[in-house]
DNA sequence: CATGCGGTTAACAATTTGATAATACTTGAA
DNA sequence: TTCAAGTATTATCAAATTGTTAACCGCATG
């Protein structure tokens, strides 16, 4: 996931798509908008935005359908959707819900609490760890290939990056060798048994930060 | 997470606990209640809810303050918590946000509404792949191979967490020595008839709680 | 072509784990 | 009570696993 938010919007009345779109916008996010439920879809492909908030009542496809297609393709399979609707009516808005969407919000739409729903939508996300890793003084930015830790920027070769990008993704979770060798080499190399270890050692040292765990028998994990 | 997802609710009106509780039961759930926000505080320490549903109006603490108190604490810092207000203002349901709850619900309650919302929050946070069992105040994290037991970490060597988690898994069955040497160790490998007391042993001295009882010429069994 | 860097490996040290043996304890039946 | 079967405890040792260091190779760069 990129480090600025892509929201993709769909919704048949342009008022409420400006209305939305200039909230979130301020908020620092980038915004799509999508007239239809085709349009949905195609802008979804697209941008492959990380939240996509749907109005149900629209011309052609519905909020509903567009979600089903969508859930049906791996890429999406971890997207955010939420419904949008004026229709308070319950067995609606629990076919919505039932049909894979993480939320639904009703009309009319009050900006503020949109907004504030939203960020409190990737505060979650973010726990499970994107491209811009912020956990306490160390930063880890993926797209950048670049640590940060107190200030300072520390200099990583990139498999030594990768491997604590790989670990630091999951703080917590004991990352088995294999694993660890599947992600960071592939299935295809073959390496020997102590090279994980030097890598680990390595960084364990340039980092001169006690945040690697040994988890004998098992794997490493990350830990603050 | 245990299997059967335990909810707090906390309400001073007997008539919404009464509703939202008999709703949620029927879908399968745990359920515990408070009647304000001290008892929602001592109901979360004990339950350790997965989702927490707090009234912001209440006597005493209210739903701000008692999330604030529960997000300082360690064991709850991953706990789904949603807010419950019949108040409409902007600000009140930013405030709610921001301070770290993960949703916001509105009354009048919508019983039917409310469980379609409550299931979509578990299958998100399924998704987020936690096999972590959970026992009263001890918890099993097969995923960070960790033992924590009334909120510390206790570190249990391979066998011994295996063991452990093994037992665990069906709390009250009892399991045959051969059953856990099958499943433990494997039938590959052949061990002496002791080396399974001595990982007992091991376990019972970690984690200094009476949960493995002994069956005398069967097995062993977990309980809490 | 020398130099430096990243990545890997080998060799050995250090550590942890797991299995076993020896011994003591518990319990129930005779 | 006494004995036998089963379990608990402890110390010990071998095996498994990881840590550390230095050396090697290939490649890009000046």
């Amino acid at each position: 996931m990129s480090i600025v938010k892509k929201i993709l919007i769909a919704d048949d009345e342009p008022d409420i798509l400006e209305i939305i779109q200039f909230n979130l916008k301020a908020e620092g996010y980038e915004v799509f908008t999508a007239k239809n439920g085709d349009e949905a879809i195609e802008q979804a492909k697209k941008h492959q935005p990380d939240l996509i908030i749907l109005d149900i009542m629209m011309p052609g496809k519905n909020g509903i359908d567009v979600c089903n297609i969508l859930r049906l393709q791996p890429a999406f399979k971890d997207t955010l959707i939420v419904f949008l609707s004026a229709i308070s009516d319950e067995g609606t808005e629990i076919r919505g819900l039932e049909t894979g969407a993480d939320d639904y919000l009703t009309k009319p739409i009050r900006p503020k609490i949109l907004v504030s729903k939203v960020n409190a939508f990737f505060r979650r996300l973010n726990k499970e760890g994107n491209d811009l890793l912020q956990l306490g003084e160390l930063k880890i930015d993926r797209e950048k290939y670049l640590i940060n830790y107190q200030g300072s920027d520390i200099v990583l070769a990139r498999k030594e990056f990768e491997l604590l990008a790989l670990l630091a993704s999951k703080p917590g979770k004991v990352f088995l060798r294999n694993e660890i060798l599947n992600q960071v080499w592939g299935t295809e190399v073959i390496v020997g048994d102590r090279t994980i270890d030097v890598h680990i050692r390595k960084i364990r040292q340039k980092l001169d930060l006690d945040c690697i765990t040994t988890v004998k028998g098992v794997g490493y994990k990350f830990e603050l």
